[in-house]
DNA sequence: TGTACATCAGTGAACGCGCGTTCACTGATGTAC
DNA sequence: TGTACATCAGTGAACGCGCGTTCACTGATGTAC
């Protein structure tokens, strides 16, 4: 019988505490928001002293800021490879890029929270910021792709189109497609309801949305 | 020289301790979120023994859930104003709408921390949920007059459009609006980030928006 | 109008609790020779 | 291959702190007669 490493009795060493607060932190996160989580619970939850968890965060926020920083960062590479800049069809990969966000939204509510709703500062952590920047240049990337569909006279421009449907997203992210708890009743699936606007969206800048239909 | 109510020596009793510590605890939410905000730091800033509060409220959580019940029912009754009833003209109104939607998340960050995002059940209140159902019907009317301007054939769900409409709202309020602290920068004020995504939207519904640009 | 009494609203002291943080320590691991 | 030593990672005890909550209390207010 072969031991995970988290049944047999461990030595001294944790051999991998760091990685284990971090789990510990997004367990703890999805069953009491992000702020109901404490230093000492992660360290109990890791099985370890609670001076422990010292020896690889400053503190709190430190540990927070380092799950938000992989939260983009698992979020980041999700959604680039949905995108999969465009290919092989610009309306199916748009249609795929969402999707993909909501799905990480419910799929990850404890990154999620930590990135967007825990109130970490972006700009002290310089990794933290690239990746958040990182995930939102995906956005950037596919709505630049998006408004060179549209003739150039009228064309909107792609920064707000992007913010836009990171609203749009976020949105329906944040008020009915969380996993953790679901937040208010709705008459269709989050998914749906997303898509739903895209397409109206996408209606309204001109661009003829039918090919997105083969999903 | 008279004195205002905090002003001057105050007796034994407070005279208005329940209002005093609500408006502690948006003071409190709006400084350091709906998390950082306890039962005894409310008390202090209403300038009363810690045990004080137990007169009115039966624990933190109730007081919280007070000022969410208070925040909804300043919302609704904003929107229903900012809507009446469409008049003297749908568009033009649906978009006063939606400017007082986002005028009421920067200048109440508190309320709408309190409201959205301080994990409140909403079910455990009866007068709490009806607050938030007043403020949600007024949008949910305002979607069912605008789709009946579209022809019969194709015309989408007023709910739906009322989903779309709140999330990107919500969205764009939580993701740049808020007052307390900017949370991303922002090629455009909110305002109009929202005024052109709502334009767009519409004109993805068929409806001409001309008639909303003479505000 | 005055007095007795009930009720209300806030006091202040006390408690147990868990958190964050520090400290000198010690077991385990890696490295030089 | 073995030994000495430096470094690393976790221990456990201790501390001060503020919170939530309770309790018997007391000052202020309202009401009956």
């Amino acid at each position: 019988m072969k031991w995970g490493r988290r049944a047999g009795p461990r030595g001294y060493h944790h051999g991998n505490l760091k990685e284990a607060l971090v789990r510990a932190a997004l367990e703890l996160i999805a069953e009491k928001g992000p702020a109901g989580f404490t230093f000492a619970d992660a360290a109990r939850w890791a099985g370890v002293s609670p001076a422990a968890p010292y020896r690889h965060f400053r503190d709190r926020d430190a540990l927070l800021a380092d799950v938000a920083r992989r939260g983009f960062q698992e979020f980041a590479s999700a959604l680039a490879k949905a995108w999969d800049e465009g290919k092989p069809e610009v309306m199916a990969a748009f249609d795929r890029l969402g999707k993909t966000y909501l799905a990480f939204a419910k799929r990850e509510p404890a990154y999620y929270s930590a990135m967007f709703e825990a109130g970490v500062p972006l700009d002290t952590d310089r990794e933290l910021r690239e990746a958040s920047e990182n995930a939102f240049a995906v956005l950037r990337a596919a709505a630049e792709k998006l408004v060179s569909l549209i003739p150039s006279p009228g064309r909107p421009p792609a920064l707000m189109v992007a913010l836009h449907i990171w609203s749009m997203t976020h949105g329906i992210a944040s008020l009915f497609g969380r996993g953790d708890a679901a937040r208010r009743a709705l008459p269709m699936p989050p998914e749906e309801l997303l898509e739903a606007a895209v397409l109206i969206y996408l209606r309204g800048l001109g661009l003829n949305a039918t090919a997105a239909r083969q999903r």
